[in-house]
DNA sequence: TCTTGACTGTTATGATATAACATAAGATAG
DNA sequence: CTATCTTATGTTATATCATAACAGTCAAGA
C-alpha cells in the first residue's frame, strides 16, 4: 500500500469509498464557511462528484451526473459550478486533459503540480511551492509580474510503472 | 530596449521583421537536417507563420494563412503541421491559450516555461531546466515516472507591467 | 414589501480537435 | 525504370469543449 497521507505530498487518485473523500469535503466546507463562500447544492454536489471520481472528469461528464440528479442539463451549469470551485481553490483545472479534479488539500493555500498518468489517466497532486518560487525568480529576471502558474507533468504513476500498465 | 539575446533566457514575443526570426528558422532547419526530419513546404511555412506572429497563434489562425497561400483549407492540415513541429521540438503548444508558438531556441534541447501576458497576450519562453529537475525529484518521491512536463505562468510582461497596459 | 444582487437554468452558438478515407509524392527493391 | 511501400497531404464529416445572452428564482436587506 502506498502512502496516501497528505504529508506524502499527494493524494490517491481514487477518492471514492475512502474516508479521504469525506475528510477533504469537510475541509472544503470549513474553508468555504471561513471565506464566506456560498457552497450551494449544485456546487457542493459538483465537488462531491469530483471527489468520487477516478481521475479527473471533463465538464460534460460532470454535467451528465448532475443532470441525472435533477440539476440543470446544459453545459453552463457544469462550467459555472466547476469554475466556482476552481476560482475558490476547491478544485483544479487540468488543462492537458480538459478536465477538472478536486483539490486534495483545500484546507491550505498551496501551489500544486499535477502528475498525470498516461496509462490510467489518474491525476495526483504534488506540492509545488518550491517550483513556483523558482518560476517567480525566473519571471522576475525578465521583468515579468507573475500572477499564477500551472505545472503539469505526464508520465506513469507508480502502479502503472510497476507493470500494471 | 530590453535584452532579447538568447542568453537572457527569453525571446522577444514579436519575431517579425527581425533577424531573430531568420536566425531561429535557420537553427530549426539545421536541426531538422541533423535529425533527418522532413521539413516539407507546409511544415516549413507553418513554422514561418509562427515565427512571424505576434504572440501565439491558434490552429485556425494558422490554417487561415495556409489556406490563403494555396495549402489545404481544412483543420487537419494545420493540426498535422503543428503537431509535427511540436513533437520535434520546433514549436510549443500553449495549453492555456489553445495556441502554438515557435520554439525560440530549436538548436538546443531545453525545458521551457512560458510566461503569458494577460494584457497583450505575448508569450515569452524562459528556460526551466531547474524547475524541471525539481519536478522530477518530486515525481520520484512518489514513484511517478516523468515523461514530459508543461509549465505555464500568467501575469504581466515587463512592458505591460510598466504602464503600457 | 419591494428591490437588489447572486444563483440557476435555458437556447443557441462558437471554438477547438480528430476520425476516416482518398489522393499524391518520395524512397527503395527488384 | 517501374512496381511497391511508406509518408505526407488533402477532403468530408463529426466529435468535443466552452461561452454568450437572456429568463426565471430566491434569499437578504432597505
Amino acid at each position: 500500500m502506498t502512502d496516501h497521507s497528505p504529508e506524502a505530498g499527494f493524494c490517491c487518485p481514487d477518492h471514492s469509498g475512502t474516508s479521504q473523500a469525506q475528510a477533504i469535503l469537510a475541509q472544503a466546507e470549513a474553508r468555504a464557511r471561513e471565506a464566506g463562500l456560498r457552497l450551494t447544492p449544485v456546487r457542493r454536489r459538483t465537488l462531491e462528484i469530483l471527489l468520487e471520481a477516478h481521475g479527473a472528469l471533463g465538464a460534460y461528464e460532470v454535467l451528465e451526473r448532475l443532470a441525472a440528479e435533477g440539476y440543470g442539463t446544459q453545459p453552463p451549469v457544469a462550467y459555472r459550478a466547476l469554475n466556482f470551485l476552481v476560482e475558490n481553490g476547491l478544485a483544479h483545472r487540468i488543462r492537458r486533459l480538459n478536465a477538472f479534479t478536486a483539490c486534495a488539500q483545500p484546507a491550505h493555500e498551496h501551489r500544486a503540480a499535477f502528475l498525470i498518468c498516461e496509462s490510467c489517466d489518474s491525476v495526483t497532486e504534488a506540492r509545488a511551492d518550491g517550483m513556483t518560487r523558482a518560476l517567480g525568480a525566473a519571471a522576475d529576471a525578465v521583468g515579468f509580474v507573475l500572477a499564477r502558474s500551472t505545472i503539469e507533468a505526464v508520465g506513469l504513476c507508480r502502479a502503472c510503472a510497476q507493470g500494471r500498465a
